[in-house]
DNA sequence: GGAATTTGACCGTA
DNA sequence: TACGGTCAAATTCC
């Protein structure tokens, strides 16, 4: 226990490190950063495995949280780290520029700790386990770009739908799937119609773990790419080291709630009523329904998932690449002002 | 009233 | 022909 004392101290210190080197970000001197978050992300890594292994010697990785994998662990990790430094390199630019973005930043923009997560593991497939790969392979017209991942349901709030992966989706349908006990629901992007935004998803509940989500995405989404779309708001000022903190302790990610025992009971895994998305997002704000209860937070997300997909592996060291592009996409909308 | 979800029907594929 | 995926009218919600 004391070693993991000690890696959470180190990454801690290591992040509150990073604070008097923000000024840098917005000079494009951020190779440096780049290496300095793999190594906080290598530290919380090692802490968490280190409070595994003195909670759970012998059974932890097995039944605790048997199907997370490492690498999507150590994506989420990142995400939150590229949410805070957006935010705080956003804060440079809205300090030292007009009143006007000012005036934006107090609006709103990317909500810190919100609990969302972009599940996509850029094109990596998460496979689906037994249960799934029983059935028949089928090969349809519009299966060329599948991705299958594993995403833990919510704790707390609705534990019906899956965690909120930064897109807007719109259900279609549910089905009722030979060999599962919980239905599929079919998701199209909520701006297929305005931008011809291809991306779909189907979420199906596993059998052997009701909290536990498989879902399948089809087709890229493209709408964030629409000159027409909503410019990115800009968010609000946190402090680095203390949001990182407060981030994690409020919003764990899903394999540290397993160890934790953190956020409640929940509601149980009963499938009940298919209401799947209208009553649900309004408490957890997650789910395929964001777009009907929580617009505004759409494209902010959005934006980053598709600079942290599209900008190649998210399993390597990503990390430099997505701040660049990053850079590059708020240096473009600078320049439409 | 607009937008989202629900759900039975229909269609395409194996 | 069975099954999965999609459509679209009805319903619900804000």
């Amino acid at each position: 226990m004391d070693e993991f004392i000690s890696l959470i101290l180190q990454g801690i210190k290591l992040a509150k490190d990073l604070e008097p080197t923000l000024q840098n970000l917005a000079n494009h001197q951020n190779q440096d950063m780049a290496s300095k978050l793999d190594e906080i992300i290598r530290v919380f890594i090692s802490a968490r495995t280190r409070l595994n292994a003195d909670q759970h010697p012998s059974q932890m990785l097995q039944q605790q949280q048997p199907q997370i994998d490492p690498s999507f662990q150590e994506y989420w990790l990142r995400t939150k780290m590229v949410e805070l430094f957006q935010s705080q390199l956003m804060a440079e630019r809205i300090s030292s520029s007009s009143g006007l973005e000012n005036k934006q930043a107090a609006g709103g923009g990317i909500q810190m700790g919100s609990g969302d997560l972009a599940m996509e593991l850029g094109g990596k497939d998460v496979q689906a386990g037994a249960s799934s790969s029983m059935q028949r392979p089928r090969r349809r017209k519009d299966d060329a770009e599948k991705r299958t991942i594993r995403v833990p349901a919510p704790r707390m709030g609705n534990t019906e739908i899956p965690p909120d992966d930064g897109y807007t989706w719109r259900k279609y349908g549910q089905k009722e799937i030979l060999g599962s006990r919980f239905p599929r629901g079919y998701y199209r992007c909520t701006h297929q119609k305005l931008y011809q935004c291809p991306a779909k998803k189907q979420v199906q509940r596993l059998d052997d773990d009701p909290y536990m989500f498989e879902v399948t995405y089809r087709s890229d989404h493209t709408c964030h790419m629409s000159a027409t779309a909503p410019s990115v708001p800009p968010p609000q000022l946190p402090d680095i080291t203390q949001e990182m903190t407060q981030t994690m302790a409020a919003q764990p990610p899903p394999w540290l709630e397993f160890s934790l025992g953190g956020g409640g009971s929940g509601s149980g895994g009963s499938s009940g009523s298919s209401r799947a998305g209208a009553g649900a997002g309004a408490g957890a704000g997650a789910g395929p329904s964001t777009a009907r209860y929580n617009k505004e937070a759409e494209f902010p997300v959005a934006d980053m998932a598709d600079v942290m997909f599209n900008s190649g592996s998210s399993s390597g060291n990503s990390m430099e690449l997505i701040f660049t592009s990053m850079e590059d996409k708020w240096e473009a909308g600078d320049k439409k002002k």
